[in-house]
DNA sequence: CTCACTGCAAAACGTTTGCATTGAT
DNA sequence: ATCAATGCAAACGTTTTGCAGTGAG
């Protein structure tokens, strides 16, 4: 893949993002472009994410069923997705290495990545429902 | 939800996951079904799919971007999803307490449960990079 | 001046749903 | 006889793509 091109549309994509606390999908920031490129396409959001991916100026949160969302926080950290909102809170543990027992087990397979990905309750749907 | 009632296309459904070696998705099973019952819809197959996962007979493996694929093995285990043919390898590994740890850490949360999905190489593929 | 990037629209993808009909109980 | 389950087809939400036109370098 060639240079990139620095265009108006690369350039409000990328901030959007930085500014943005939600961990946004590609529609969230579509929309947000719009306020400053009003005719950008949805397309070209895809377009300049998946580049911005590649680059490593961002890190996709996966998840199936659901749209991809976009962290601007390289640190190393893990999600806990909230089962009652739907938010996202970044958590930053240290967890102990997952691969080598694994690789241990399977010397047989060549045992390369782990993921790891929570799910319970945000601080504010926690308290919601005790008092 | 009412009694499910024990149709041909629910049976085949269940007997070609069970036989099946490959943790399929719909599609595959679709096919399948389809050699004993030629005229079962895809979206039976869903719904069929659906109904034996909250009965508890299948397990789903979901990754963001990729079909739903289907375990009838019930045993707690793991999955490596193979980078280079993407067959999923069942892991039966016993790893450390995730929760405990990012629970101490962050009490404002309440932290419910965690997915661990490996990535890596299969032993076919893992044999074929190598000699 | 080039060609990477864009807007637009259509299509791909896995999945879900509405509805009239069928079939297990 | 009932009504859960089915086949069919249309629609869904997210994402990708083809293409002609635009604009950053």
């Amino acid at each position: 893949m060639a240079l990139k091109r620095l265009t108006r549309q690369r350039k409000a994509v990328l901030e959007v993002v930085k500014r943005a606390h939600n961990h946004p999908d590609a529609a969230w920031i579509y929309q947000e472009v719009r306020k400053v490129v009003p005719k950008v396409s949805l397309g070209t959001i895809y377009r300049t994410l998946e580049a911005l991916v590649e680059e490593g100026y961002l890190i996709p949160i996966t998840k199936a069923g659901e749209a991809t969302r976009y962290d601007a926080n390289l640190h190393p950290h893990l999600h806990l997705v909230c089962q009652g909102c739907g938010a996202i809170v970044d958590l930053e543990v240290d967890l102990p290495d997952l691969l080598t027992p694994v690789q241990e087990a399977y010397p047989q397979l060549e045992v390369r990545e782990v993921e790891v990905a929570y799910k319970g309750l945000c601080p504010t749907c926690k308290a919601a429902l005790k008092g």
